[in-house]
DNA sequence: TATAAAACAGACCAATCGGTCTGTTGGAAT
DNA sequence: ATTCCAACAGACCGATTGGTCTGTTTTATA
């Protein structure tokens, strides 16, 4: 990796972050010149306009996130062992997150939801992987014998996502992981009852 | 109610949606200008700031919620019925929100938990209303033998709240309210469960 | 209806916004 | 070692930001 793609990950590492702590509006160009310790040129060498590099900061958030997936689900192939691992996920989120800020993938949702399109799709998206991820996994633990064949697939991965989300938003607003600890032990008691014993 | 407080109550009314539609460094004053059709003048003769106006935004905004759950409330005494209220309150704020943009709270939780520090207290004083409430409700059901007394009226109160925000998230970033209906029936479901045969 | 005060319009302000462009510099390939 | 181009600095730009202030108009009370 030469030095110009060094800078531009640098640039996306450091915007990522302030985007998600102060908003996509809140944060100024010269928030950014200060976080990443480049001058103007050096930023428009690499992105075309500020909304550009909110929108592949956004994307390099989301990659974080993505990242502690995988590797919780790695090597786990029993449904509901995969559920707990997401349930696991999200107090890591809690207690030693990715990006600092909340969730990104909710913050961009939040902000983005009646005015800026382009980061709404983008927050849509990052959610349908969510919501995929888990639909899959419930519906192979169905065929697998290792969750209850009545289950909703598409209930459950409402349920867990908007449980753990609005916990994540909880424990950040208090600075206190006692909400999502609280959320998660209730998810966990969920995944219990639409187990096939 | 003289023309200057009419006046006044417009802005708030105004600037409450767009504060809760753009966010509250997203609005600028020149959107809170053709939104309550003043001048500056007409604003400033009112708030000594825009950071004070978007701070009273809040708690307008709040207050119509607050509305809300007092309407539901009225009338019930039973701790499993309030509760259920409860639910049913998300899920007109889903349906027909009386503020544009989703939950004002979660909104104003998202945007200033890290920045913003005086939106923020005033974030979590009102989360802190809600989950007294909520606390409140289930600890008086214990009392009345209405709630299983091992519930614990604190986990009751994350839960719920997390639950019933992050699923008004999911359904406002799909503008569907399946979501909130799914995660509604799943909070139905749990009150049950803590409810005194 | 006269009058004082409150309500509002809008010109004006410095500061900051996102963005452009030219000049300098450092790194990589020959 | 030389050359050349990508990488970057920073002056500069018009537009917009939040905010002030003076002047005009409305409103309420006497």
């Amino acid at each position: 990796m030469n030095k110009g793609e060094q800078t531009r990950e640098r640039i996306l590492a450091r915007s990522a972050q302030l985007f998600n702590r102060q908003g996509y509006a809140g944060a100024s160009l010269s928030d950014i010149m200060r976080e990443t310790g480049l001058e103007k040129g050096g930023i428009y060498n690499h992105f075309s306009s500020k909304e550009q590099l909110s929108l592949e900061s956004f994307d390099y958030a989301y990659q974080l996130v993505q990242q502690r997936v995988r590797q919780a689900l790695a090597g786990k192939f029993n449904a509901i062992e995969r559920l707990l691992a997401i349930v696991s996920v999200f107090q890591s989120e809690a207690n030693d997150p990715p990006v600092a800020g909340g969730c990104p993938i909710m913050n961009a949702a939040i902000e983005a939801d009646d005015a800026n399109e382009l980061l709404r799709d983008r927050a849509r998206s990052a959610m349908d992987d969510w919501r995929a991820s888990v639909h899959r996994i419930v519906t192979r633990g169905i065929e697998r014998y290792e969750i209850r064949p009545t289950t909703d697939a598409d209930e459950v991965a409402s349920v867990l996502l908007a449980t753990l989300e609005g916990a994540l938003m909880l424990s950040n607003l208090y600075k206190d992981p006692v909400h999502m600890k609280r959320a998660a032990a209730h998810m966990v008691r969920y995944i219990e009852t639409i187990k096939l014993p």
